[in-house]
RNA sequence: GGCCCUGUAGCGCAGUUGGUUAGCGCGUCGCCCUGUCACGGCGAAGGUCGCCGGUUCAAGUCCGGUCAGGGUCGCCA
């Protein structure tokens, strides 16, 4: 493979000979003197030509590119007070053009997101997009640095099911075979299953589908699901101690590593939370919201304003961006949430809102097969079609719990951006299957 | 799926009460330009006004339908 310099490490690297692979940014082609502004994926370089005289065939070359043409840069490095992209220049010695691009583009810096989704791998061509991948990289890289040091095991579930995982609403279902399959909406079973494979502590990254057709900013038919389930636990209180570590580990990573870019491309200063985060019992949180003048209507559980209203009470009284909402109604959780001894009507379960928004359900789950049996009943589902589910716990279980989170939700909230469109590498949306 | 909003050049937008040849900025192309850096100057190309139908002497503009997109709610992560 051929060598090349990143326009990242010039600003360090004394004067002298360099090579560069990129694409062109911008030719600023002028009859005496040619300016490439060259980008590769860590920066922006300017590249100079000066024509050495009337006749040259490496300024016709020059003369030729277009804007997003690759090519390879051999020159110079000359650190330069003029030049005011970094303090430095190349001076072109060699230009070898890989493959020149269609001079117009389909979309600018300026374009709406649904078009800029048409064309994402020229959008990402944008030191912000760029970034924001790094930043998905370091949290997860902070996240499986925390696991692998607290003792858990990575699973990688099954994406294809005979049956509903939950309920029966939200199921993508496709040929298979002789029969039919549905994709996995969630690996909660399958991780609860872990526990009581006897693993203790487990972690899993991966997709899940959804046949849900939502038109928010922040729901997707196919997204990255994180999820933790751990044994041993006394409450839901553990789950939320595992989780505020988590989230404190990878915001602290991300500020490390990527805090002055952040600031300088998305103007976010990155905030390291506090522990412990803030819990209301949904209950409270719901007097709360109504006393700042929002009725909560849906029975006992929270609605997106009321999120909003809660966090804006939390910024204010606790100066703090998350808040877990805890203890939910029984009659707004599935059916597998441990419920309060002494009072079946709240679970030992909890939302995790970061700065408005649902990141995270979390819960205790029962363990105890007769009570989840009857608990299954209550919702009004058939026992005999969790069969397979129901067995896991037949032949003991350990008390344990654990919770899902939405990767893009996570990074579109870090970056303060307006959807998750923005953050994920390819949408997926009841009306995009493309490209 | 409900409600609201938007579809006009590659991109972002304007378009008056329905009235001649549909404009502006960016981008693209051509020429000029010795250090530009949001380079600059001059010029040019580029449009089935989302689509179908209706009203009218006349529709980008009004009406109906339809398709696409956005926001929000329901639901969730």
């Amino acid at each position: 493979m051929r060598e090349r310099h990143l326009v990242k490490d010039l600003a360090e690297m004394q004067d002298g000979p360099v090579v560069l692979g990129g694409w062109v940014e911008k030719l600023r082609d002028q009859k005496r003197i040619q300016f490439i502004i060259l980008r590769d994926e860590t920066g922006d370089v300017q590249v100079t030509y000066p024509r050495p005289q009337d006749e040259d065939k490496l300024a016709d070359s020059v003369s030729t590119l277009t804007n997003g043409s690759f090519v390879w840069i051999k020159g110079r490095l000359v650190h330069d007070e003029r030049v005011k992209l970094g303090g430095l220049e190349i001076q072109l010695d060699d230009l070898e053009i890989v493959t020149l691009a269609d001079p117009e583009t389909p979309i600018a810096d300026d374009t709406s997101i649904d078009k800029r989704l048409d064309w994402r791998f020229l959008d990402m061509r944008r030191p912000e997009m760029n970034l924001v991948f790094k930043v998905q990289t370091t949290i997860e890289a902070a996240w499986r640095k925390f696991w692998l040091e607290n003792g858990f095991t990575e699973i990688h579930s099954p994406k294809l099911m005979a049956s509903a995982s939950e309920s029966n609403a939200e199921l993508f279902k496709l040929e298979y075979f002789e029969t039919v399959a549905y994709l996995a909406q969630s690996p909660q079973f399958y991780k609860q299953m872990a526990m009581m494979a006897g693993l203790g502590r487990i972690f899993e990254i991966g997709p899940v589908f959804r046949a849900d057709p939502s038109f928010t900013s922040r729901h997707a038919t196919e997204f990255t699901s994180v999820d933790m389930e751990i044994s041993w636990i006394d409450s839901h209180e553990d789950v939320m101690n595992f989780q505020e570590q988590l989230m404190v580990a990878a915001i602290q990573a991300v500020k490390d590593n990527h805090g002055e870019e952040i600031k300088r491309l998305f103007e976010v200063d990155v905030v390291v939370p506090t522990r412990p985060f803030p819990r209301i019992p949904l209950a409270e949180a719901v007097d709360i919201v109504k006393a700042r003048g929002h009725e909560v209507v849906r029975g006992g559980d929270m609605d997106p304003e009321g999120e909003r209203q809660i966090a804006a009470h939390v910024a204010e009284t606790f100066n703090h961006e998350f808040v877990f909402l805890t203890d939910y109604p029984s009659t707004v959780r599935p059916f597998y949430h441990m419920r309060h001894e002494g009072n079946p009507e709240l679970t030992k379960s909890y939302d995790l809102i970061w700065r408005g928004t649902e990141i995270t359900t979390g819960a205790q789950r029962e363990h105890r097969i007769d009570i989840l049996i009857e608990q299954a009943k209550q919702k009004g589902l058939d026992p005999e079609g969790l069969k397979t589910y129901i067995d896991f716990f037949r032949y003991g279980a350990p008390t344990h719990g654990g919770f899902g989170m939405g990767l893009l939700r996570v990074i579109m909230l870090m970056l303060h951006q307006p959807s998750i469109r923005e953050v994920g590498f390819l949408f997926r949306g009841p009306n995009r299957l493309e490209p």
